[in-house]
DNA sequence: GCTGAAACGAGCAATGT
DNA sequence: ACATTGCTCGTTTCAGC
C-alpha cells in the first residue's frame, strides 16, 4: 500500500513513538493545532498501517528474562518458500524472525530466562520444525543498546 | 536494584505491554481494582525503572527505512572495556549494540533508507570510532517477524 | 496499599468553514 | 483537512481505612 506523510505526520510519529502515551491535547499543543484535528491524523495513520502498535518497553531482567540470542538457522526447504520462518514466527520465545541473504537463510532473535531454557527451547520447538539443517547461536554477554526507534525524516 | 512483582503488577505489565495506550480506567476494569490503585502501582513500576518507556511500532517502510542488517564488529579493544560499544550506540541508525560470546566482539543492528545510506554509515560513523579491526554484514530480505515484547511469567 | 469522592482536564463526535 | 463546541468519561489528588 502507497502512503503519502506529510511534515505533520511526520512530526507526530517523532513525538509519539518516543512517547506512546502521550495524550492527544499534548500532542495538539505541541504542533500548536486543534485536538480534534490531531485525533484524525493518528487514526488515518492507524489505518494506513503507518503505526502498527503501541508498545510498553519492560525490563527483561525484572521479569526473568535474562538471556539473550541469536540463532542463525539453516533450512533445505526450497527457495522462496517462507514455511520454516512461519513455524519458527510461532514460538513464544522468538522475537525476530529475519530471512537474510547468504548461507544461512534465518536469523532469530530468542529471549529465554536463562541456557537452560534456551536449550529446552531448542530441544522442544526447533527440533519439531521440518528442513532445519543446522543451528549456529550467538549469545550475548550484555546489551549495550536496545531501542526500536525509527530515524524519522524531517519532510 | 532487587524488583519483586506480585501478580498484579505482573498482569498490569501483560496488559500494557500489549497496548501502551490503554486507559488507566480500562486498566483497573480488567483487574477489578479503583482506578487510583492501578495508576499508584504503574507509576512504581516506572520507579523501579520495569517499565523503561512507552514506544509506539511505525512501519518502517512507510518512513523510508527500507534496509535492515546485523554487522558483526570485532574490536581490538581490551577486554571489559565498552569504549568501542558506547561509540557504536551513539550512531543513530544502529538500534541495537550487543556484547558477545565468540570471536567477534560486538553485534549491532542498523536500518537505513537503503544500501547506498548502509554504506554511507559505515564509511562515515564506523570509520571514525577506533579499534574496529573487522565487519561482517548481514542483509536482511525480508522479515518474518519482529515484536519486542517479552514472555511476562504468570505469578 | 486500596477505596471512594471530587475537581479538573481530556476524549471524541457533531457541526461549520 | 482543520477549528469550535459541548457532553461524557478518564485522570489524578487527597482523605480515610
Amino acid at each position: 500500500m502507497e502512503v503519502s506523510l506529510d511534515t505533520i505526520d511526520l512530526q507526530i510519529l517523532t513525538l509519539i513513538q518516543n512517547n506512546a502515551r502521550i495524550s492527544n491535547a499534548d500532542l495538539a499543543r505541541e504542533l500548536s493545532m486543534a485536538p480534534s484535528a490531531v485525533l484524525e491524523r493518528v487514526k488515518k495513520l492507524e489505518q494506513k498501517k503507518v503505526i502498527t502498535g503501541y508498545t510498553t518497553q519492560i525490563n527483561p531482567t525484572a521479569v526473568q528474562q535474562k538471556l539473550l540470542a541469536f540463532i542463525f538457522i539453516r533450512s533445505s526447504e526450497s527457495f522462496g518458500c517462507g514455511k520454516t520462518g512461519e513455524e519458527l514466527a510461532k514460538i513464544p520465545e522468538v522475537q525476530e524472525v529475519h530471512n537474510i541473504a547468504g548461507e544461512d537463510c534465518y536469523l532469530i532473535k530468542v529471549r529465554t530466562a536463562d541456557s537452560a531454557s534456551l536449550m529446552h527451547m531448542m530441544r522442544t520447538s526447533l527440533r519439531n520444525i521440518p528442513n532445519i539443517t543446522s543451528t549456529k547461536t550467538t549469545i550475548v554477554l550484555e546489551t549495550v543498546k536496545e531501542q526500536q526507534q525509527i530515524i524519522i525524516p524531517k519532510n
